[in-house]
DNA sequence: CTAGTTGCAAAGAGTTTGCATGGCG
DNA sequence: CGCCATGCAAACTCTTTGCAACTAG
């Protein structure tokens, strides 16, 4: 979908890579690169072509209020599950196996596929609990 | 929270609990209960209060775009977690057990203490996969 | 009677879009 | 040079709020 590696893509992708697996709305996200010159829409607009890749992935909270964006490895993000910390509002990957131990136990006992992508799992963060 | 048993509040009350876990929006409430003359304010003001006396969960999908509140058994929600089929909308209950392994799965091998409440995870349901 | 609720319309917030200009390839 | 991408501002959608009128207890 991306065809042109324009400045304020490349910049933009920087900054996402450096912020891995935190939560960034687009509002900050433009104030921060705001320096660079990089509109509010170039902001949302790259996010959405992301998001299309499965480069990005957009969190939301409430209506009405900011989406948050997160930087998302690929390969890492098809397979696990997301941990998302309610505190610090990082993402973290659920190891493999555990991921697989939940996924059959829904499909075995509750009959239900659940689909990687799209679900979070929200709580504490060993860190943020101590 | 709430004080009075208003007409309009008695009548919200009435059709969210005949459409038990399925994603309802304000905008769709509003126009079944037009007749019974109830605004779509009162609908978004009641919805408030319920979800603040956890008797409505408010699931998000995309910014900018409207919310979905689901009408819940506040006892059933407490002790598990809940699936939400991508396809019908419908929101099922866990079993406690396997609520239960989940919940201990990560918290021993990832030091993450889940937060059941804003926790949903999606899938396919049993019906929807046939 | 008093305080919580409602309806309406206007205000807000976040996101999207039209159009002319600019820049990558 | 052609087409994609950007910037700006206007348009949109969903949600919240101010205020006067209403009503449950």
């Amino acid at each position: 979908m991306a065809k042109y590696a324009t400045r304020q893509r490349t910049v933009l992708l920087e900054y996402l890579s450096c912020h891995h697996d935190e939560n960034l709305t687009p509002r900050g996200i433009a104030s921060a690169l705001e320096q660079d010159g990089i509109s509010l829409s170039a902001v949302y607009r790259n996010l959405a072509v992301l998001e299309q890749e499965g480069r990005v992935r957009r969190v939301v909270s409430a209506p009405g209020r900011e989406a948050s964006y997160q930087y998302a490895d690929a390969k890492e993000c098809r397979s696990s599950l997301h941990l998302s910390c309610t505190r610090c509002g990082r993402t973290f990957h659920m190891s493999a196996p555990d991921a697989e131990l939940i996924e059959s136990c829904l499909k075995l006992n509750e009959c239900f596929s659940i689909d990687r992508s799209s679900t979070v799992l929200y709580g504490t963060c060993a860190e943020c609990s101590k």
